[in-house]
DNA sequence: CGTGCGCTTGACTTTTTTCAATAAAGGTGG
DNA sequence: CCACCTTTATTGAAAAAAGTCAAGCGCACG
């Protein structure tokens, strides 16, 4: 598969003529790191911003003690970094591979300049933000109105299919470890590890399989997530 | 002072040309609202954006049991309302006066046209979002891995002048009731009365006044903020 | 001059974290 | 394919942080 197609399946490059997307062809960087591999640190200067091919990306905070809050998972097809290059300053968070992935890195300047010339790719990038800006406000919103069960019922009830029927038992299976569950709820794998427990002895969920959960309940853990209910 | 004037004094609107600026004064919507005004809700049809003439204006989110967390509170110059111009969804919070206020709003479609138009106001619009999601980095950072002490320190810290020279003790003025800055910091008015009390104890901090705060021991405060000190 | 709101304080409860120990799972090299 | 070792997950007991409920103060504003 060559670059330009690549770049023809990005999201943010929909629409464009095919002369820009060669011209990103141009100026893009193909890199493939193994798992694990940092991509960039918070304060390195943004150069430039990324998307994700193949693989899986997360960005990351760092306390002093080291505990982690992770900030997103990127899957294929999404930026990041981006930030970086219109606010003019520097990385924000960590960014680091969670398994082998490819990624194309594009520089700041050469692709301010594409934005200059195509108006749909700025439309584009401001569609990004904005629907980033707002996973971001269901965050903050999360993080401080609810306690962790609301937050981890939400989580199911955002990545179980909505299209299910109410009454289908529907499974779902994890695509991180608990211990990044934990952090992307902002809490520690023991408080999510307990709260799961509970879940399940009131008959919410069940977990099957390595990092499977079934929903066994989705109205319970509506109410959950609305603060209505509370686990014993 | 005319419309095209105040557009001018727009951050977002910097270095357009006048004929541009004037585009925006033939689509603006000028209202001045009471303190305590709504201007829309959550889940409100974002048909527009818009910007904060003179006045405050607040952006919260409200659980069901009405406790409010407030995302951000804007001054002159500051729009609001973008992401769900360009997401092309509904309002993603609530948005309210917090004083008697003058505001532009900003149609999208007349707006998004201008865009296309003009690639430089593509450039600022993704700068202020780009910003916007940077603080919402550091919120989202703040509420997980600090507690609330640590919030607090770095709220003065913020607000300070960081040039007043580290010994200095130094006066800032709240600009916000002490119930919405426990809001603002994710908490309660009685936990943040509970914690001012013990960094005045400790001699980090002295209220002066109806709304007035010394800061007594910035490094203090800064060792509380990056969670090395803990308060007694 | 009273009513109400913002703010503070105390006692108590709930939630979450911390620390420590153990169990289970996964990957690697022999 | 298995033994071993590291990482990941679970559980208990105790401590800490934050929230709830209730009472009371003081100041602004009608």
């Amino acid at each position: 598969m060559k670059l330009v197609e690549h770049i023809t399946s990005v999201p943010l490059f929909q629409g464009l003529p095919r002369e820009h997307r060669e011209d990103l062809a141009m100026i893009v960087v193909d890199q493939t790191l193994k798992k694990a591999q940092p991509i960039f640190s918070e304060g390195d200067e943004g150069n430039g911003f990324y998307v994700v091919i193949s693989g899986r990306v997360k960005i990351f905070k760092l306390s002093l003690d080291g505990k982690e809050q992770i900030l997103h998972i990127l899957n294929p097809g999404e930026p990041f970094g981006e930030v970086a290059v219109f606010a003019g300053e520097r990385f924000p968070a960590h960014a680091e591979t969670l398994e082998e992935s490819r990624i194309f890195f594009f520089p700041r300047l050469a692709f301010i300049d594409l934005i200059r010339k195509n108006p749909n790719l700025a439309l584009n990038m401001l569609a990004v933000l904005s629907r980033r800006l707002r996973k971001f406000t269901a965050m903050v919103e999360d993080l401080s109105l609810k306690e962790v069960p609301g937050r981890l019922a939400a989580y199911f009830l955002y990545w179980g299919d909505p299209q299910k029927g109410k009454k289908e038992v529907q499974e779902l299976k994890l695509d991180i470890s608990k211990n990044q569950l934990a952090s992307l709820l902002g809490t520690i794998p023991e408080t999510l590890s307990r709260i799961l427990a509970k879940m399940t002895k009131e008959g919410l969920v069940k977990p099957t399989g390595s990092r499977g959960i079934q929903i066994l309940d989705r109205a319970g853990l509506e109410e959950l997530a609305e603060g209505i209910r509370r686990l014993n």
